[in-house]
DNA sequence: GAAACCTTTTACCAATTGGTAAAAAGCAAT
DNA sequence: ATTGCTTTTTACCAATTGGTAAAAGGTTTC
């Protein structure tokens, strides 16, 4: 739960009454490896904060491959922000990678915060927004680079997630094949 | 001056009082083709809204390449907004395509709003927000996709750019030489 | 430990894309 | 119209990446 606080924190204050009252409607949810905590077609249910473990977005294209298109770790939030807030069916899976726990809010839940905390909403458009930025960052430099760079900037926006994440994942979200990626592994050792 | 009241009031509702305060505001400049609105290295003076023309935003990678990762258009914002906001130097170049004609607001300006007007800061979260999801809608599925798909997405995203924008800028934007781009032409007609 | 399953690596050839260069086309200024 | 400049197209060959298939390596289950 503290690791939840240290995050909100840094987009505002809150006093005690204020973190006790998020705290008393954050709910613990562990997903197994594989499990979804969203799936295309359904609405999201659920805003979660990761405490431990990897998730991916991902669709699939019109050829039905399968994309992954974006990571998430530890001490972040994790969501379909938009179609969660607006009630809309999402267009893609959100997977747990990892065995994973998560802090979870109810759409109820979150909706009342906004009523009775002042200044909640602008601290959730102020981590929604870091969210988004970053998932710009690190996907829009891919591509415009070779498959090896691509990796190489895989590397650095994710370093921890390189030998946490098979790696079938990581070539979808590069945009290459499996066998390319395998091929590039061995050529920069 | 119009087109930007129907832009903002989208995102939420204005009194004619407030609605005068910022046209008040708004200053209109005009930017011949090959200008830039924003520089590299530069704390981004002005957040704007396009009446007329076409911007990228531009930046150069470390082979002196320079790539294109965002085309903005008429009736909408054009800002590095993270970089607005925080009094950073941005990274990037935001460069008229066409002759252009704004309406822009200076930062002190644009402060003042936030303090005058209750729940501005709100609508800007949200105009703000809707850039970013449209910037990362369009840039993403460029990733996992062959070069003539990523041409036909491009002019799908983009119906009215592909022959108002030189070739080696969109060529760029998709991630491939003006040569590839030239052949994917040919190729589709 | 064996079997079944999944993931990663390797190999081969085909297809796509990049690099370099030159020609053609378009545009602006005189 | 001619010149000079920029943009786009074309061509050729090299390098990269994809597709298919099979082998090797790991993990889980019984």
């Amino acid at each position: 739960m503290e690791e939840l606080f240290n995050y909100i924190l840094q987009f505002g204050n809150l006093n005690q009454q204020q973190i006790d009252l998020i705290a008393s409607k954050a709910v613990a949810l562990e997903l197994r490896k594989g499990e979804y905590f969203s799936e295309a077609g359904r609405i999201p249910r659920y805003t979660g904060f990761v405490l431990q473990g990897v998730f991916r977005f991902c669709y699939y294209n019109n050829k039905g491959e399968e994309i992954t298109n974006n990571f998430v770790e530890e001490k972040s939030f994790v969501v379909d922000y938009q179609k969660f807030e607006s009630k809309v069916a999402s267009s893609e899976y959100i997977q747990a990678v990892t065995d994973c726990q998560l802090l979870v809010f109810t759409r109820k839940d979150w909706e009342e915060l906004f009523n009775i905390i002042i200044g909640w909403d602008k601290m959730v458009a102020k981590i929604y927004q870091k969210c988004l930025l970053e998932a710009i960052d690190r996907r829009s430099p891919l591509v415009s680079e070779d498959a090896t760079t691509r990796y190489l900037s895989f590397i650095e926006k994710f370093p921890s997630l390189a030998n946490r994440v098979p790696l079938a994942y990581i070539a979808s979200y590069l945009g290459i094949t499996q066998q390319s990626l395998s091929r590039i592994r061995r050529n920069i050792r």
